[in-house]
DNA sequence: GATGAATGAGGCTTCATTCAT
DNA sequence: CATGAATGAAGCCTCATTCAT
């Protein structure tokens, strides 16, 4: 049932926004009432920060196992990681979005706690890039925090566009910016 | 007044959203009443809309004259793009935000209009790395679409992270992506 | 100008009804501002106490001319008394429905002052009816105050639903009205 | 509760008007909270809705009894309407008051629902009449439409000022009107 | 005479939340 | 576990009215 709630509000989250959703419609939705959605939730606002500490954690463990793929190089990490950005699309674009746009919604305390999150994930990507550099894989004078950003960047947007179920797949996705961001699109 | 009253919005739909945003807290913003605030509006969502549509008018404006500009190559036009965008933060940070971010809350009838105009901008900026593709600057076998909605993403993402007052200037910026987006990061 | 905002008021009142029907509504009747309708009245309550103290003035002065015809016996003072209600639908219709419907809309004191000359109106047709009795036109023992309000009502309720272009003609109506009144339905 | 509502309602539109009663007003009247009028009716309208329904039902399905009763003659049937109506004033006369007064304020979709009704009622009554011509109770050359508009027009009339704890009864204002409009008042 | 700007009060409605059952 | 009833705060919007020009 708690389950049932959750992901009938993030389809409505989603959709409608957190605060354009009721507790009435996350309830009217699975065809329960009111009082069933606060035996399992304190708030609405409690709902919504499951719903962060769920994909920032989803997000956090999937980068551990990329960092931490001792045969892998640097290329090949920040492949693992725009891949992986790109394949959650398919079940985690709804969480992924409104991740990004509810943070406002949330309690200050636990606003703070997400953005750690968000931020230890940035700078865990930006350790890649700077590997990569350390190691001569990459250009020497990068600015690695600005390169970084944009990185995600091209990674992130996509969750506002990208259909895995059209004609580009995610792996596809996943190499034309690997391509782009490696080698350029300059003719050589 | 009218102005004054748009000014006070950006600000507030930015910082605490558009729903969140009560036409009180608009009119108690510059100490007028409620009352004035409809005087110059219909509606909250009349006030949107003109926001959408003023930031988006100046965005495909400011894309004409680039566009239109037979004195610069394909490159330069990416480049001048990526800076329009860039260098709009300073003033259009939180007008763009918004639009990005509130399109939800528009009138069906306006959000399609939206949408149109939103579009036409991205595809003009497919047709400059079409043209580039063309006219043997860019790589042969570019998916110029992925590829624009890659440097749109790098572009806008911006938005949520750059501080123009910080050590990174948005010339600066641009070159760093417009680099990166030309001739990628990996050591040559 | 007065004379213009009273007529576009009575339309509307009798169409929207007062309270639901705004200066602003009957300022925009006649293309001009709010500001014009304050110029020519002090409130909206006084323009409603006009419209009223005009209907009623009316409707007394033509009472005032049937009463004082001496050539005319009491049926026929009925008759007249009935015709110039009925006469009146096709232009004091309006007023004559908001007179009654919007009474309570008045402000106490002009409420009362309506009131007594409503009364006035009435017990002056109920004089008829007892002239009509005394002098042996009207059967003795009628019970002069509830025939009169039923008389009134066949007349008034006309008001509701009574069209003068149809086939009836208002002669015609008051014909029958007036036969049944007098003679009654039944088969002789 | 609802009931409680509805009561409420009715005595307050009654008295003061539909637009001019608050929702406040009326969950003030039962000591309850705006919240709760909205636990129990969508809208201000419905609950409009709702009374007009139910008086109408309830006038209609007196009619019915009084129309099949094969034991009553035309005579005794329009007796028997007239005394319904007037005897209903009793506990019904707000509900009818409101019912002729507050049409306007219905929604489009019930106003029409309610206007046939309306008619059928008044269709009813007038087929009394045409059943007693037929019959040869009453004379041959009536127009029943008019005829009938007019008795109605006594009977509703007194809505509006008929006091059932006066000097006259409901039986005996029902036998005034009755042989007024059976014989009518002239002396014989 | 007429207008446009501004106000402030009040109305309808939604909604997160609580609580007894 | 789950419901239904009730609350109170807050939000959007309308409107009569005032006033300086």
């Amino acid at each position: 049932m708690k389950q049932k709630l959750i992901d009938a509000s993030i389809h409505l989250f989603d959709e409608k926004g957190f605060t354009e959703t009721s507790v009435q419609d996350i309830a009217g939705e699975i065809k329960v009432t009111k009082g069933t959605f606060y035996y399992y939730f304190k708030s609405k606002q409690e709902l919504l920060r499951d719903i962060h500490l769920n994909y920032i954690g989803y997000l956090l463990s999937q980068q551990d196992e990329i960092i931490n793929d001792t045969s892998r190089d640097s290329r090949n990490k920040l492949h693992d990681t725009v891949f992986m950005l790109i394949h959650s699309i398919r079940n985690r674009r709804k969480s992924a979005r409104i991740f990004f746009r509810e943070m406002r919604n949330l309690a200050p305390e636990y606003l703070e706690q997400n953005m750690e999150k968000r931020d230890l994930f940035r700078k865990n990507v930006q350790g890649i890039v700077e590997e990569g550099v350390r190691k001569g894989c990459f250009q020497e004078d990068l600015n690695t925090d600005m390169i970084t950003r944009g990185i995600l960047g091209v990674a992130n947007w996509s969750y506002y566009w990208f259909n895995p179920e059209g004609d580009v797949s995610d792996e596809e996705l996943t190499n034309i910016y690997l391509e782009m961001i490696l080698n350029g699109i300059n003719k050589k």
